[in-house]
DNA sequence: GCAATAGTGTCTATCAGACAATATAGC
DNA sequence: GCTATATTGTCTGATAGACACTATTGC
């Protein structure tokens, strides 16, 4: 039997169904780490583990409504940067029933991230610092906001970890030759700032005049004329991001 | 109402549900260009379009599973490098019901190329090119192995022709920092083939000195000591790929 | 020897890292 | 002037492209 008459004969009623769900890594950097907001579960399966925000998509919406509604309803906000990440559809991810969901990174800058935190008491931010695993994520340890490991150490639900992982991993190979890195900024930011997302997300300190270059090579960076404010020594000039 | 509450709450029976599918993108190289095998669709809607192959995920069925069913299926092939490429689900991207998709990409040897071609006569194979157009994919042409363009032009199916944009976009990102190039390859090859294949995929003529020297210093390439038989010039050596 | 391609050597332009020097703000 | 950071300049090593050269096979 072909696709096509497969297609045809198919009733849609005759056939079970996996339920369709989107999570989202909401990131952003907190304290010169990647962090992400997760959720306490309070019943089993997985109580007293944390999850990642989401929801099951309903019949007549598109996956990145979806996302974009959960966005809203968990963390309050309206724009982010959402990009969708990797499906996961393991038989058993889900002990209760067969759930394949659709995980999705949506990035935060300060503000966004601190208003999600203020809009929704039951988020946590915890840093994340993933062990450089294969490209399909693997594990992760979790650290309080104040720097030392939460003891014991976090356990996350279903298979929550691998999907955080996946998006560090994600995150990290596209902040060199792409400009999602400005999503985690304000519209305003400087060099230093810029620098200190790369070397959150990267893990790793850079130089500072070969970072400066590559960026401003890019023709990515208007530059305002603009300085900032309120330091002790030299201000410096904020830039905008904008595509060439 | 929380996450944790909601999927306590959840009756799996209550709500509607999408329909999940797979679809794979067959990509080959055939006659330097980079080529996807395609059936055609006989019955409404989009009767005598163009469709990749694909089917519905099983109740009990993982995502890479059902992919790899529908490779042996419809290719009648056991190996071939699987990937996870991107999950299309627009509300109206199936005129009957709603139906999300997740798309893979299949790597085929040349000799799995013709193999899937030989088991299967429905599956037509088509030279694509993509317009360097934006993430996401755009519109593509296809051309017939002989290398004139069909005509009519060809049609594709649903989203199909984003999902194949979006394949050759993913393969040639990858390409460079990835050793995905070597699954359309032979166990044995050239070091010419090799420079084919990314040619094919990237578009672009390589300087074949450069091409040696960086695929040389990447460690993934051990010499057999053999060479290749049959030609009226000088041979060149055959290289295996291994991981470092 | 001839034709055709494999494989190598070398020059050069580009780019990133290292490091030092200069500039400028608050105090 | 002092401190702390911004910003710039320069040297150096790694890498890719260009191009010419040598090597080796069948005929």
């Amino acid at each position: 039997m072909t696709e096509a008459e497969f297609l045809t004969q198919y009733d849609p009623a005759a056939y079970q169904r996996p339920s369709l769900a989107v999570d989202l890594v909401l990131l952003g950097i907190r304290d010169g780490r990647p962090a992400a907001l997760l959720q306490a579960r309070r019943d089993h399966p997985f109580a007293g583990h944390w999850a990642l925000p989401g929801g099951f998509v309903a019949i007549d919406e598109a996956l990145d409504a979806a996302a974009a509604r959960v966005l809203h309803d968990k963390a309050r906000l309206t724009h982010a940067h959402l990009e969708q990440l990797y499906t996961f559809g393991a038989v058993g991810r889900d002990p209760r029933t067969r759930v394949v969901t659709v995980a999705w990174l949506a990035l935060l800058d300060e503000r966004a991230f601190a208003a999600a935190l203020a809009a929704n008491p039951a988020l946590l931010p915890v840093a994340i610092e993933a062990a450089w695993a294969g490209e399909q994520g693997g594990p992760i340890t979790a650290i309080a906001p104040g720097g030392a490991p939460l003891a014991p150490p976090i356990n996350l639900a279903f298979d929550h970890a691998d999907i955080l992982a996946l998006a560090l991993l994600r995150l990290r190979g596209k902040l060199d030759y792409s400009d999602v890195g400005f999503a985690l900024l304000p519209p305003l930011f400087t060099l230093r700032q810029l620098q200190d997302v790369h070397e959150a997300i990267g893990g790793a300190p850079l130089n500072k005049p070969a970072f400066r270059r590559r960026m401003l090579d890019k023709g990515w960076l208007s530059p305002t004329g603009e300085r900032e404010e309120g330091t002790s020594f030299r201000p410096a000039e904020l830039f905008r991001f904008q595509r060439p």
